[in-house]
RNA sequence: GGCGGAGUAGCUCAGUUGGUUAGAGCAGCGGAAUCAUAAUCCGCGUGUCGGGGGUUCAAGUCCCUCCUCCGCUACCA
């Protein structure tokens, strides 16, 4: 049986995610995961908050939290609404985890056995008043080119220079204001990848499931030569810089850098469910204990592309060690807020706990992998949403759903009518459903998901060309074994839609199942010919006629949305 | 600045390795049907494929150049 990992970019810790962060990776995921657990592949699904890091520390310190019951708190939210969205991980687990610190420590102690790690003195911002040393970012002061005052110490925003925090004029921390800052000498680990460049280049040359964009950023990196990276920090919070259980003498008060660890928290993950579950670990991430037949595929947004096909390979390249490395990736361009930027720390855009609030996840989940942001930047709007949701799921999907069950339980009461030869109307609907399904299955394995998405759609909207050659209701009057044909074949489409659906819109799918009293059949992808498919129902199977699966998004609710949320608005 | 992506019908987007009259969905117009959430089905598009130049028998699809938008640029993650 094939074997499928699936990682999604770990969402970070210091708030819930907006939408462009579910459609970008976790949402994709899902659906892909769901896809090949249909097709009876063997799928592990794992994701994890991301948890380290200065950011983490302060908006701890803004909540007036310390910042592990912060971040005990932030897990739990973020792994609720991701199971409200239908999110069906086989672990959620933390970076924070003891296992995760296990194995960050476990690379760190390998790598400088190789020769690969060294230590290395530095001078970094030190603010007195804030008692913490200062990320680059968190510097502040007038940039020394164009003199805009609010230029941060890694980059100016206003003229886009690149500067060292020691550039600044008038230099203070983004964190308190303090101007009391100074510079001393701190020593680090360093992560020597100039080292490692040849094997990096010759790994990237022989992967062959990765899209252009991700080569191409690969390369880029890799042509303007890598660079020997700093991996520990001067933070309390993070994984200790500890070697076999002992302190690094100088490295107390320092940890590694959440871009060391974070990475490797897919494996920490991974291990985490192995102690909670009795499963094994090792047979998907060790290749000498069976993860050689494993298909690894990895969802990110763009900007994570360096981080997953340079920086962290360079770690588990350079220890030497059997360790499964990413077979196929997929990378997402960024949702956007009317065309401009979501943002977290600025809290524009639609959130994760508000949309739930606001409409059934599968609204969401229908949207968002319809208009994945797949070629390039996709535009949120609350006009685009709604024409998308009332049309395909609304009037496409739903209304079939409820036109036929509706029709057919006041009809034949209920009970799935027996009776009538297939004719014209159901070969042409064979041939439609057999070539369609084709063509979504291969959409789903190349990870197209918008053109899956269409097909899906193109599918259902087949179910109502259906109807309408078939004309059921005409038939009633003067052949009833017709009629029943048409009905039966209509409701052997609703098992269909729902079984199609189930990657995307789940929760629709048990609905429509339930409609059919085939709760907990079960979701196999049909791989049957469309004849078998639309007969698998026999007569005399009840049904009920659902509630109205998709209430259409009204107008008035797109004003007021528009209003509480400022679409459009800055 | 460098690198990457995008610029195709009113809107959102498809367009494999260059090759018949450039496609889909939405919106719009006309018609059919009346089982259904006024839903569905059918028909209707003369678009300078961002501008300009080039290669070719042939370019949206390759090369050059210019313009516009966006992202990344590695101590935010």
């Amino acid at each position: 049986m094939p074997r499928i990992l699936v990682t999604s970019a770990l969402p970070y810790i210091n708030g819930i995610k907006h939408l462009g962060n579910l459609a970008g990776s976790m949402l994709p995921a899902d659906v892909y995961a769901r896809f090949e657990r249909m097709r009876g592949h063997d799928v592990l699904a794992i994701c994890a908050t991301d948890e380290h890091g200065t950011p983490a520390e302060l908006a701890a310190a803004a909540a007036g939290q310390d910042v592990r019951t912060y971040c005990d708190e932030q897990h739990e939210i973020q792994k609720a609404l991701g199971e409200r969205f239908g999110l069906a991980w086989d672990y959620f687990g933390r970076t924070s985890s003891p296992q995760n610190a296990e194995l960050t420590q476990h690379f760190a102690r390998v790598l400088e056995d190789k020769g690969l790690i060294e230590e290395v003195v530095e001078k970094q911002i030190y603010s007195i008043d804030d008692g913490r040393f200062l990320p680059d970012r968190y510097v502040q002061g007038t940039c020394p080119t164009c003199k805009h005052e609010k230029a941060r110490g890694d980059q100016c925003d206003n003229c886009g220079r690149l500067l060292d925090p020691v550039d600044l004029i008038d230099p203070y921390s983004a964190i308190s204001g303090s101007k009391n800052l100074e510079v001393r000498d701190t020593r680090h680990l360093r992560l020597l990848q100039t080292r490692m460049e040849n094997r990096l280049r010759s790994w990237v040359d022989a992967a062959d499931g990765w899209p252009s964009l991700a080569k191409s950023i690969a390369y880029k990196w890799l042509d303007e030569g890598l660079r020997d990276r700093t991996i520990t920090r001067d933070l309390s919070w993070g994984v200790p810089v500890v070697r076999e259980g002992q302190a690094r003498e100088g490295f107390e008060d320092k940890v590694f850098y959440v871009w060391f660890d974070a990475p490797v928290g897919y494996i920490g993950a991974t291990v985490e469910w192995a102690d909670k579950t009795g499963g094994d670990w090792q047979s998907w991430w060790r290749t000498d204990e069976g993860a050689g037949d494993v298909t690894y595929v990895q969802f990110m947004g763009k900007d994570n592309v360096a981080f997953h096909t340079v920086s962290f390979p360079a770690t588990i390249l350079g220890s030497d060690e059997p360790w499964k490395t990413v077979d196929r990736l997929k990378a997402f361009n960024w949702l956007t807020w009317y065309g401009g930027k979501f943002s977290t720390s600025e809290k524009r855009g639609v959130f994760m706990d508000q949309a739930i609030d606001l409409l059934p996840a599968d609204y969401w989940r229908w949207y968002l992998t319809a208009g994945a942001p797949e070629g390039g930047d996709a535009q949120f709007t609350w006009e685009h949403f709604q024409s998308v949701v009332n049309k395909d799921l609304a009037d496409v999907l739903g209304n079939f759903v409820n036109r036929i069950l509706r029709f057919g339980n006041s009809r034949f009461d209920g009970e799935i009518p027996a009776g009538g030869e297939p004719g014209e109307a159901e070969s042409w609907l064979y041939e439609e459903v057999d070539a369609g399904l084709k063509t979504i299955a291969e959409h789903y394995q190349a990870m197209e998901f918008r053109k899956a998405m269409a097909e899906t759609r193109a599918l259902w909207a087949a179910g109502n060309e259906y109807l309408t050659r078939a004309e059921p209701w005409s038939h009633f009057k003067t052949d009833r074994e017709r009629a029943a044909l048409g009905v039966r074949t209509g409701i052997n489409l609703c098992r269909l839609f729902a079984l199609v659906a189930h990657p995307v819109i789940p929760f629709t799918a048990d609905k429509i199942m339930a409609a059919l009293g085939l709760s907990g059949e079960g979701f196999d992808w049909p791989e049957a010919s469309a004849q078998e498919i639309l007969t698998a129902l026999p007569p005399g199977g009840a049904f009920t006629p659902p509630d109205v699966l998709f209430a259409k998004i009204e107008d008035d609710a797109v004003a007021e949305w528009s209003e509480r949320f400022g679409g459009g608005q800055e």
